[in-house]
DNA sequence: GTCTATACCGAGATAGAC
DNA sequence: GTCTATCTCGGTATAGAC
């Protein structure tokens, strides 16, 4: 324990520092987005000024992209912790699976629907990186959809790519309901019922 | 035509001035969300000063309030224009007009998108605007389809208000992806697709 | 690694002239 | 009805001390 805090010269030791600000970001970016989130509110609830934060980040919107890039990194090795296919999202179950760790944390479930949102703007800084995570998404679970009918499970006459939009919609629309309701539902629940009505409509026999 | 634009002193006559203003609100707002977009930008564009735009509408917020009480406005005399039912939204095929229409005007559908994700924050100037919007449409269309099940139509042993959450989401979560992807797919075939493939599951028979 | 101090910009809003 | 001028505040980012 003692190995990374012990203090040199008048400040703490700060390896944690770096992780601290980007748990304080992801909050302040969950709850006002992009735009509205400052440095100053970040850097008042670390403990350090906003000088602080811009050593360890060098702009805020390098901050921003450092906070997705983090979280794409834990959903990773959750997903490996659980078992579930190193390929992130290729198959419908992950992303029930996706759903029930979300509803666990609200922040993160209001950090994707606040800066998708914000970032439909083309000079948004996280605008490509949005673009990008929606292409290969739909890309994965319609490759997904596909393998389902090359083995007859799934009939053949559907748009792969379609269902695969409407699959991950249904999780996108009913999150903006879930947090502007203050949570008033089940969302995994609507969630796999939403699935299950789309998928029982493209089941082979 | 000169009825109501007499000019008096040096100014231009200022009755069109406030639709002018909203109109271009409607612009920025739907580019920049309501916090990105500045007074200035706005005054700018429809050719007045800050101070001009403030003379009609005492703030900022009270602008955004006004622009969306004004869409809600013109959404309503476009559905009786189009004989649609006086209560809107009551019905599953409303949506898909809505939808077909908004093809047409990709800034509102960006307006809604970015401000109702905006809007989850509960300090936001239009959060109760949202909160109640979606409680009286997913309310609505669930009504419409209890008609549907003691009609023998659909049936009875569905969640209507778990179903109508879905057909919402499906156009918001679609329309996200719509507007990311650069309008690179046909939103509305997209729509119909979905709503039929959710319909199809529930039909009694 | 973190500080203080500061430069610089742009926002929303108000007061009072015309 | 619109202007100019101004106030006040808050933002990001930089420079240099410790």
């Amino acid at each position: 324990m003692a190995a990374t805090s012990k203090p040199r010269g008048r400040y703490s030791v700060g390896i944690a520092t770096r992780a601290k600000i980007i748990d304080a970001a992801v909050r302040h970016f969950a709850r006002y987005g992009y735009t509205r989130s400052s440095l100053a509110g970040l850097a008042r609830e670390v403990g350090i000024s906003e000088a602080g934060v811009l050593h360890h980040f060098s702009s805020k919107s390098e901050l921003l992209l450092e906070v997705l890039r983090h979280n794409e990194e834990l959903d990773r090795q959750a997903m490996v912790a659980a078992g579930m296919p190193a390929t992130p999202l290729a198959h419908v179950d992950v992303i029930s699976w996706c759903v029930d760790r979300n509803v666990e944390r609200p922040g993160i479930v209001a950090l994707f629907v606040v800066l998708s949102a914000e970032a439909i703007a083309d000079d948004h800084p996280a605008h490509a990186w949005f673009a990008q995570r929606y292409d290969r998404l739909t890309g994965l679970l319609s490759d997904s959809l596909r393998a389902g009918i090359t083995a007859g499970a799934i009939r053949a006459d559907i748009d792969s790519l379609a269902v695969a939009r409407e699959l991950v919609a249904a999780s996108d629309g009913l999150q903006i309901q879930w947090l502007l309701s203050g949570q008033a539902f089940d969302l995994p629940a609507a969630y796999r019922a939403a699935a299950d009505r789309i998928l029982a409509g493209i089941t082979a026999g």
